[in-house]
DNA sequence: CAGGGATGTCATTTG
DNA sequence: AACAAATGACATCCC
């Protein structure tokens, strides 16, 4: 009945889905894609998972109640634990193929994000959401719909084929990503709860820890993980004294419940025990929440030492959506690197995406929480659940509010690992706590935010400043750094979830946490990167809008995140500027030598200021400044970064005196057409960031000027008879070449020289600049080697056909255009291959953080499993020993087993040969026992 | 002096 | 077919 409805639900959301996206697609084939990470992760573990599995729907499926046979203990914790496993699988997972969605999409919607629509991922789910809740729905609604999908999924799971099958539509409609997120909250919470409850020793876990499975990777993080934990048992005493309380309040009547119901969660549609369970005992819905069996069995036995599981667990659960949050979203900012190998790559391991999406998911797993809790609904224990509450929020009036929040918890994001412990209150919390929370998650919110916040924005004003400089920048750092997930904070909040206010808390503590658990224990350098790249990011950002400071231009440079066109803002004031010195220069060139060094000084206190007011080609052109000449270039160069200055006025003076030659070839470039130049400037700001940042080292007069000319007063320069009494060689510059010579080629040579060249390597590379150059002025070419190099075809057709030239010149002149051109694709492909390979290197450093994290999450679970098993153990033995026989003699658990029936009825059944693992039939009494 | 990095150039391929 | 762009390979220069 409730299967068929959900099957439609789950069909409708699945292609709401693919609707969306094409890409969502490969989520939906993610079961089968999967099968290498799903394996990776799991391990041999996961096969017997599934055969198990399989083995028990067929007999659901059948219609056939468990048959006694199976009802053995072994039956039962192999089952549960089956069920256990397989979530943590279905959770990891998807989570996996989520990312990749999510990274596909990533760089488009980081434009936007902030105040756009939702992401469409977001928007999806906000449509299922309202697909599944409907405009009318309130939260106690949405918390029983949850439910119902739980139990639609639980019945497509029965029915499942494959590892991946057993998902029910519902999950997959609503977003692989939301769905398996919450569902590893969800195991993570129960193995929480479990470690209150059950608490294994700290010895155990250290031993689990020091398994030594985990690479050096996952050692590193180790020592982060620890650290958080310490800083945050503060915070978990109190949770766990709540949980002390809860526990001891229970009885057998309630382990048995709680047996009774956890067997029908993973066998059985949950609905048709939950709502019993819910309803009937007000306190269970905090047990279902963290552990559906053990909380309540064994209060005793919760020590004090848990908190350190617990938090282990926490940080177990938070820890993954640091991870990809940190890492690749910088790689995606980077400008320079954004060719479109990087693009694909990088496209497919952002973690940026993942980051949001998990914060996004983890935030609802939280609200989910606390707005369930007070309901009292047990269907909590499906992580499914978690995903409703986004459906009541597009009900619910959060707009206002979550726009508000939205900037609160993008605050928050920038700090959230400190924050933890307001995380885990936010969790664990007092129920009606939370309830409250989500009816006013304003007020919450902001108050939570601001003390967390207050010890992270210092840090991240330290880091910030240490950019900018400039206190103001505090709040725009936040939001920088958040970009990633802070950015999508406002698209849920417009989708009007009304949970969404905790949600970025809760997010972003997380992924603070995994962040910090990250970057501390594992790569810490990854860690410090990404932050450092957060860090460029914000600057980058504050540096579009309000324009670049130098120092933080020089910054960005240094760290290549400047965009070219970034740098061209930033840099392209002094560029342009250059042209004047390198003008001044070719004006002047006939008296560098003596003037050199003096000229180099000058040129760094007052054309520095010429450089600043940006500008121009036109005004600093003057060829009245002949006396800035070559130096003028240098310092205008090094006035971009202004450290280097000094060095490159240094340089300036030796390069005037050794290299008259190479000026003078410069000066020949002089004479550029100023529109050509123009062209150029702008082309290589979009080429060319690249270059930008090396500005400072200096840059030979004669790039520069081939840059930069101007040709209005080239005609001045252009015609300097000392540069060609310093080259006799070369025939004094012929007008056209003087004037010309400044194209767009040269302008990216002299960015491209300047970048990272030595003077003597400028040198070197003027020289080749020249020797084209020298032919063709040997052969009186007419025209610049810019301009045969930088006109289009027809131009240049028409350029050839005005100057009748004989055949010798004209194959110079194609040679001149045939290899500035290639020297410009040269460039560019290296340039390209660079940022391909620094492209890869961020992939490959992600994907290994990726690796750890999932190295360990498998530990994690599989310590979870052994526990759960030993709890479950524990729990069986209990309520055996509860039970009476005819005699009034307690029962042995070795001689009868529990077996589960789908009406959710209990019945004690002897064991029988074959059947049951641990006894051999006996006569036996049926108790039953009824919830 | 060898090795590495940067650059230019040629030849070739590709769109 | 012409052209531009891209790229591998080689040469050169410099450190």
């Amino acid at each position: 009945m409730y299967l068929k409805k959900y099957l439609t639900e789950g069909l409708i959301q699945v292609a709401i889905l693919l609707s969306l996206s094409g890409t969502r697609v490969d989520v939906g084939l993610e079961p089968g894609l999967l099968s290498p990470l799903h394996e990776m992760m799991l391990g041999p573990s996961a096969g017997i998972t599934q055969t198990q599995f399989h083995n028990l729907w067929n007999h659901l499926e059948d219609g056939q109640p468990s048959h006694p046979k199976n009802v053995d203990l072994d039956g039962f914790t192999s089952r549960r634990l089956l069920g256990l496993v397989r979530s943590l699988d279905r959770l990891q997972v998807p989570n996996t193929e989520l990312e990749a969605w999510l990274v596909h999409r990533e760089p488009d919607m980081l434009p936007g994000e902030h105040h756009g629509q939702p992401a469409p991922l977001e928007r999806a789910h906000v449509r299922l959401e309202e697909d599944i809740a409907g405009p009318g729905l309130n939260p106690g609604d949405i918390l029983r719909i949850q439910g119902e999908n739980e139990t639609g999924r639980d019945v497509h799971t029965e029915g499942g084929e494959l590892d991946e099958s057993p998902r029910p539509l519902s999950e997959w409609s609503q977003g692989s990503a939301w769905s398996d997120r919450s569902q590893q909250e969800e195991t993570h919470r129960r193995v929480l709860s479990d470690h209150q409850m059950y608490s294994n020793s700290l010895d155990e876990e250290e031993g689990e820890m020091g398994d030594g499975a985990e690479e050096e990777e996952d050692q590193e993080e180790e020592p982060a993980s620890r650290s958080e934990r310490e800083r945050r048992d503060s915070v978990s005493d109190r949770e766990s004294a709540q949980n002390d309380e809860e526990q001891e309040s229970l009885s057998l009547q309630d382990c048995l419940r709680l047996l009774e119901h956890t067997f029908p969660l993973t066998h059985q549609p949950s609905e048709e025990i939950l709502p019993a369970i819910g309803g009937a005992v007000d306190h269970e819905y905090l047990s279902a929440e963290r552990g559906p069996l053990l909380s309540p069995l064994i209060p005793s036995e919760q020590p004090p030492l848990d908190l350190e599981l617990q938090w282990e667990d926490l940080l177990a659960i938070m820890e993954p959506h640091g991870l990809d949050v940190s890492t690749r979203f910088p790689s995606y900012q980077d400008g320079p690197v954004q060719t479109p190998l990087d693009a694909a790559i990088l496209s497919n391991y952002q973690s940026n995406s993942n980051s949001r999406n998990d914060n996004q998911m983890i935030y609802q797993d939280v609200h989910l929480m606390e707005a369930a809790l007070p309901l009292g609904t047990i269907s909590l224990h499906h992580p499914e659940t978690r995903l409703l509450p986004l459906a009541p929020s597009t009900e619910l009036d959060q707009h206002n509010m979550s726009l508000n929040l939205s900037e609160a918890l993008e605050n928050m994001d920038v700090n959230s690992s400190p924050r933890t412990p307001y995380h885990t209150n936010l969790i664990s919390g007092d129920p009606l706590d939370d309830l409250n929370m989500g009816v006013d998650v304003e007020n919450g919110y902001t108050a939570f935010d601001m003390n967390p916040l207050t010890q992270d924005a210092e840090d991240n004003l330290i880091t910030d400043n240490t950019g900018l400089g400039d206190p103001s920048n505090f709040d725009i750092n936040f939001y920088p750094n958040d970009f990633t997930s802070a950015s999508l904070i406002p698209q849920e909040l417009s989708g009007a979830n009304p949970n969404l206010p905790i949600l970025p808390l809760s997010h972003l503590l997380v992924d603070d946490e995994e962040e910090g658990d990250y970057g501390l224990a594992g790569p810490l350098g990854d860690l410090l990167e990404d932050a450092t790249i957060l860090e460029e990011m914000s600057l980058l950002d504050l540096a579009l809008e309000e324009g670049f400071s130098p120092e933080m231009a020089a910054r960005l440079e240094e760290e290549g995140y400047l965009v070219p066109e970034q740098a061209n803002r930033n840099t392209g004031p002094y560029d342009t500027v250059m042209p004047d010195n390198e003008e001044d220069n070719g004006g002047t060139s006939w008296s560098r030598m003596a003037q050199g060094g003096s000229r180099t000084l000058r040129h760094e206190s007052g054309e520095k200021a010429d450089s600043d007011s940006g500008l121009s080609l036109d005004c600093s052109f003057s060829p009245a400044s002949p006396c800035g000449s070559e130096s003028s270039c240098y310092s205008s160069s090094s006035s971009s970064s202004s450290s280097s200055s000094s060095s490159g006025s240094s340089e300036g003076g030796l390069y005037s005196e050794e290299n008259d030659q190479k000026d003078e070839e410069g000066e020949i470039n002089l004479d550029m057409e100023l529109e050509v130049t123009i062209k150029q400037e702008e082309e290589e700001g979009a080429v060319g960031g690249y270059y930008s940042s090396d500005v400072n080292k200096m840059v030979p007069s004669s790039y520069q000027e081939e840059k930069l000319n101007g040709l209005p007063w080239q005609e001045h320069i252009g015609h300097d008879h000392s540069y060609n009494q310093a080259w006799p060689s070369s025939p004094t510059s012929v007008t056209g070449k003087t004037s010309k010579k400044k194209s767009k080629y040269s302008s990216r040579q002299s960015r491209t020289k300047s970048y990272s060249r030595s003077s003597a390597e400028q040198f070197v590379e003027a020289e080749l600049w020249n020797r084209d150059d020298r032919r063709a002025q040997s052969l009186k070419i007419p025209f610049s080697n810019e301009l045969i190099i930088n006109l289009p075809v027809d131009d240049f057709n028409e350029l050839l056909a005005n100057h009748r030239l004989n055949e010798q010149q004209l194959n110079l002149v194609r040679d001149i255009r045939r290899r500035g051109k290639n020297k410009m694709a040269a460039q560019n492909c290296r340039r390209r291959k660079l940022g391909a390979l620094q492209g890869l290197e961020v992939d490959v450093s992600g994907l290994r953080r990726r690796r750890a994290w999932l190295r360990r999450e498998k530990q994690e679970a599989l310590k979870s499993l052994q526990e759960m098993e030993q709890r479950l153990e524990g729990l069986y033995q209990e309520v055996m020993f509860s039970l009476r026989d005819e005699e009034g003699r307690p029962l042995d658990a070795t001689d009868y087993a529990l077996q589960f029936g789908a009406n959710g009825s209990v019945t004690v059944t002897p064991r029988r040969q074959g059947t049951l693992p641990r006894g051999d039939s006996k006569g036996g009494k049926k108790h039953r026992d009824k919830k």
